[in-house]
DNA sequence: GTCTATACGGAGATAGAC
DNA sequence: GTCTATCTCCGTATAGAC
């Protein structure tokens, strides 16, 4: 029997999705996560063998919840203009937190690629899953000769705005790169 | 009597840059920098404090070398727009280096946020002379109205698709988005 | 399932002989 | 100036009582 489950699991994954992101991989140690979760720990290592499957849960929660905000957008229109002026809609909104801790995403595939190891490449696969979606927006605006120069430039942006909004600490930026990302999108 | 000085100092800086752009700040222990000058550990506290005097003193060290690249990108022409192509012919030269190792002064930056502390304002002001260097040019070439926003696009252009060309490993995506970057300047 | 105690390595940093 | 030895703390991970 299943039973109402506390599911400790997926509360400790929420934990450490923030941790991570507020402190990097390398800083959020396993006596964070614990000290925050409440726990001992030694406790954590009954739910997760190592560091890395932790990491690797995160990333798993991340990809469900990106691919679950694009289809909100999708749910609320068809038109594919629409939907990249809905991603930047989303960049804005979330500007407080990139200035604050960065993009969840491209901090962590930064910090990975210089470490090694197989989480690297789970890692670089969401921001792939990205990529693969805005190109496929461009490609339905009728720009299939380079809708992956074009997806390039904008998940590229995307990226670049989260370094320098959190490197100044200043969300500002990021509503002034969105506006000019909008008026290019809206100039294609 | 200064002597020839073999001045190691200098040598264990570059040695010491070289490792935290291959690995991270975090990564780039003491014992490996030791181990890769041929140095005992300890001998490493007879000219840096602190690891943190270590990072200050490259980021000293970048903050000149890329003063003295502008400098020379100026004594070859005065036009603003020919000055923001040579930034991108730079860029793109650069690309085998982005892309195995991300930018030395972004990657630093996104690090160093997270773990904070006053060397994160050092690293943050090499960005801070770049967008200034590149706003002074988009003020020069008549667009004063705008200039810090193009300058925070262009320095979020490049900043971006170091993390994507690191994240894919692909020089090649520098190359494409250093044309897409060339022909907005050319179109300005 | 939950917790304590601890192994074991590696981090930054210091003392002091040479 | 250079090197060895070592201190102290903290990292991941494990063993095993309860």
């Amino acid at each position: 029997m299943p039973r109402p489950k506390t599911n400790n699991r997926e509360e400790l994954v929420a934990i450490a999705e923030r941790l991570v992101h507020r402190e990097g991989y390398r800083a959020a140690t396993i006596a964070k996560l614990a000290q925050e979760a409440g726990i001992p720990r030694g406790n954590l290592y009954y739910y997760f063998k190592t560091k890395e499957e932790i990491v690797s849960a995160i990333l798993q929660g991340r990809s469900a919840e990106f691919q679950s905000v694009r289809g909100e957008w999708e749910a609320e229109t068809d038109d594919p203009r629409e939907l990249l002026l809905s991603c930047l809609a989303w960049l804005d909104r979330t500007r407080g937190s990139l200035a604050e801790n960065g993009c969840p995403i491209g901090s962590l595939c930064t910090e990975l690629n210089k470490h090694g190891g197989p989480v690297a490449k789970r890692a670089a696969a969401l921001l792939s899953e990205s990529l693969t979606w805005m190109e496929k927006q461009f490609r339905r605006l009728g720009r299939s000769r380079d809708s992956t120069a074009l997806a390039l430039h904008l998940l590229s942006a995307v990226q670049g705005i989260a370094v320098i909004a959190n490197t100044f600490d200043d969300p500002h930026l990021v509503e002034v790169e969105t506006e000019q990302l909008r008026t290019w999108i809206r100039g294609l």
